[in-house]
DNA sequence: TGCCTCGTACGATACTCACCGTACTACGAG
DNA sequence: CTCGTAGTACGGTGAGTATCGTACGAGGCA
């Protein structure tokens, strides 16, 4: 069996878990924002270790951690690599349009930002 | 001169310089989000003192400050009053939708927590 | 003028959090 | 089995913040 997937658990809020307030604080930092937009263009599971971002391993775990908790995003063992996927139905489902406007308004801002 | 504005003035970022991280970390604490949301329902300006919080007098203005250094509101002296508005244009412009799908996002956590 | 109310300022406290480094685990490849 | 790569666990640090109490300022009212 190839691609199997590792029987690692990791934790992660049910649907009717996840809090909206947690969602925000998640979204509120420029490092895990720029994560969900990644994921959000990508389409599909990326892991980790794609993302370049300028912070150290332990650092960059622990924002995934925070975006996993807070139920933006759900994450799955594959290996050595740790696949990570936004999770667009349960935010739709609980919070509609709400991914979407601030992804939007994450692209705005960054068009303003660049003087576009 | 009736209901003549003080002529105490208070900070409030220009519209270019309100930043969505920003407004995300005001909304991500619940109770800033309900003042947030009374002053939507309210459309128009409310006092400080409106608002029942289950904190002491400084906390609430913290709280207040926080708002309105993000950019979600402004504020306005009016007499020992202190009038809080939405800035609904700016944050509109800034990013379409982004307040009216939490907004929306917030009365449907409410809905399904109180169990209805 | 004096009082009351609304809100601020300031200092203190306890907690959270973003970040790091180091040591460690899990898995796949050779 | 051994090594390299991906990521975790843990402990620590410095900054931010939610909270309080007390003391203060600004404005209306009697």
């Amino acid at each position: 069996m190839t691609t199997a997937t590792s029987s690692r658990e990791l934790a992660h809020p049910e649907r009717g878990e996840i809090r909206l307030e947690s969602v925000l604080h998640a979204l509120s930092d420029p490092m895990r924002m720029q994560v969900v937009r990644e994921l959000a263009q990508a389409e599909g599971e990326l892991s980790c270790s794609f993302f370049d971002l300028p912070v150290t391993k332990s650092t960059t775990t622990h924002h995934f951690r925070v975006l996993r908790e807070s139920g933006v995003i759900q994450q799955v063992y594959r290996g050595t690599a740790k696949m990570n996927g936004l999770r667009r139905e349960d935010l739709a489902a609980l919070f509609p349009g709400l991914l979407d406007s601030v992804l939007d308004a994450a692209a705005r801002q960054e068009r303003r930002l660049a003087g576009s």
